[in-house]
DNA sequence: GATGTTTGTGAAATCGTTTTCATTGATAAA
DNA sequence: TTTATCAATGAAAACGATTTCACAAACATC
């Protein structure tokens, strides 16, 4: 039925040894058999199983993608440019979304050895990063927005504390004191962001207050009502959120308030997502280099395929401020 | 070095078919061999090798997934939905961008074949569509988004012509009477859409002014603000877009512009991404049922692989018209 | 008691490649 | 001339699973 590598060697009158060298490996075929190959090739319609040749090659040419959640724009970037550069290498990708889930984690962690992947990139949960110090996998692993600093992975992440720092001292400059801060639950960002807005608040002697929540605009809309009816006075002048679906929460809940933004309330948070420069007067976000962030874990991974025995290696990169109206200057009549 | 089934029969004390059956197909197997087996599976730490089952048993429980761009938001969420359900019947996704370019399409499909996919959902450009009717794939394939009367494939697409009609028809009750159309000019849909608005604003009496353009949120931009350049007399009253790259791109050249939506334009287009909530006073959108269209796709997939022969299904979803400020009825002073 | 039938198991073939190893003829070196 | 080296090729093994086939034991039927 399907065509396989003997008819092709039949038909050229070569052996199936021959037709591989051709196909695959650079090793020396003359040009007459060579021809007569790739003659055969077109005239069968012949098509290499990649089954067959990953098991007896025993490189799946196969990386694994896992993350929290492909919709969120933040990985969709991510995952995209991870997968463009990996075709490029002739790698194939498995994307596998975890929703922020440990056991489908380690599910696709298994799913991971069962493919034989060469190599993974993996965005995984706090509870994951733990405990992957103690069961070492049986691929290279680059961690990517998530990871701590005993963690025994190559890992590309955002500054985050010093990104969360920046939030605070721009509001701060613009006359905002009583900033609130929204961090997501699952993940390592939602804390390192965390303890950079802490250490930035107590630098500017402001009282911290912030509050871990799960990591869904949901989440972040209730949390910003009951803020907000709890009343003018005891209401926050600024809001940060760290990231771009609380974010999202937090624009809603202002909005339903028919709060306006930043006269009311300013509003901040991490990841540029393109509606962040619609909103209102555009909201002021913190931007990842998120195209930067997957190139470097696929040259990463690429690079610890070369060389398995090389020092582990974190690279931080800076985010970028950008101002928008949400965070203008506090009307210096209200100011306190 | 890695564990085979061989070492767990040797483990187990018994033949590795009895191993195989125990791990997969539903063959008996007495409770004290299970056991045994299980107990050595347990014991050895091994992982069955995919690509090995793969090519022994001749199906791959693989599907692929072509779209034009993951970062897309209607693909990333029919994408994930597709995904979803594939994970649960046991099958692996393997997701690819065409960038609707028809060389990176046709690549793709090459890809397709070498994977022995046992489908494919696709959602093609309009060259690829035309050319699928002539070489059949050797897989049967879902195509989404986009499809033709005379596509010799299942199918799941909106009601284009209609959906478009309806937001003509919503905004000529608003009193509108001056819409242009922005169309994608890559896909079937921008044609669909394009013909829908025609026979609507034909049906009104009124011109129609349509332009295809490349499916980009830069293109519409600089559409959207050549035709504010033209002056006020000659300004249309309402902008429709065939997407929501494109009406994106509409709302940022109306920014730019300085002017208010819908007071000098009205704005409406398809998707109902979440940004178009909370825009300015709301953009009306026609909502795309998503989640659908991804569950759909996959359920023909699956019905389609069960029964080759079934009659080819074209199945044609409802859009729903989200009704927000930015269609507002339009103020009689200013009324043509 | 002789003869089917069923059930559980293992030996061996098989999936479609790549890789190892042997062979051949040609060329270089002694 | 003889021997060593090398390049190009084919035969056969191997990758790690599933599947086919054969067989024995247990059971049912006449």
């Amino acid at each position: 039925m399907t065509v396989s590598i003997k008819d092709v060697a039949r038909v050229a009158g070569v052996s199936p040894a021959t037709v591989s060298r051709v196909l695959g490996n650079g090793t020396v075929v003359s040009d007459a058999l060579r021809a007569q190959v790739e003659a055969a090739v077109r005239k069968t319609g012949y098509r290499p199983n990649l089954s067959a040749r990953r098991l007896r090659s025993r490189h799946s040419q196969t990386i694994g993608l896992i993350v929290a959640d492909i919709r969120n724009p933040f990985f969709t970037a991510v995952g995209r440019a991870v997968e463009d550069i990996a075709y490029q290498a002739g790698l194939r990708v498995i994307l596998c979304n975890t929703d922020e889930n440990p056991e489908k984690e380690a599910l696709y962690l298994r799913l991971m050895e069962e493919e034989r992947v060469t190599g993974v990139i993996f965005a995984p949960t706090r509870q994951t990063v733990d405990r992957m110090t103690e069961t070492p996998q049986s691929f290279p692993t680059v961690l990517i927005d998530r990871a701590c600093h005993r963690s025994q992975e190559d890992a590309v992440v955002l500054d985050n504390h010093a990104s969360a720092g920046m939030l605070v001292e721009h509001l701060h400059a613009q006359g905002y004191r009583r900033m609130i801060g929204l961090f997501g639950n699952a993940s390592t960002t939602g804390i390192e962001r965390h303890d950079g807005y802490i250490a930035a608040m107590t630098r500017f002697g402001l009282t911290p207050d912030a509050v871990f929540i799960p990591p869904t605009s949901e989440a972040a809309e209730a949390e910003v009502r009951r803020r907000i009816a709890e009343g003018v006075a005891a209401r926050p002048d600024a809001v940060i959120a760290s990231n771009g679906l609380l974010l999202m929460g937090v624009v809603r809940a202002v909005r339903e308030a028919g709060l306006v933004i930043p006269g009311d309330l300013a509003v901040a948070g991490f990841d540029n997502e393109r509606w962040t420069e619609l909103v209102g007067p555009g909201i002021t976000v913190i931007e990842q280099p998120v195209e930067a962030i997957g190139r470097t874990a696929m040259a990463m991974l690429l690079e610890r395929l070369d060389t398995p025995d090389a020092p582990i290696r974190k690279v931080v990169l800076n985010g970028r401020c950008v101002v928008r109206g949400s965070t203008a200057a506090r009307r210096t009549s209200r100011a306190v």
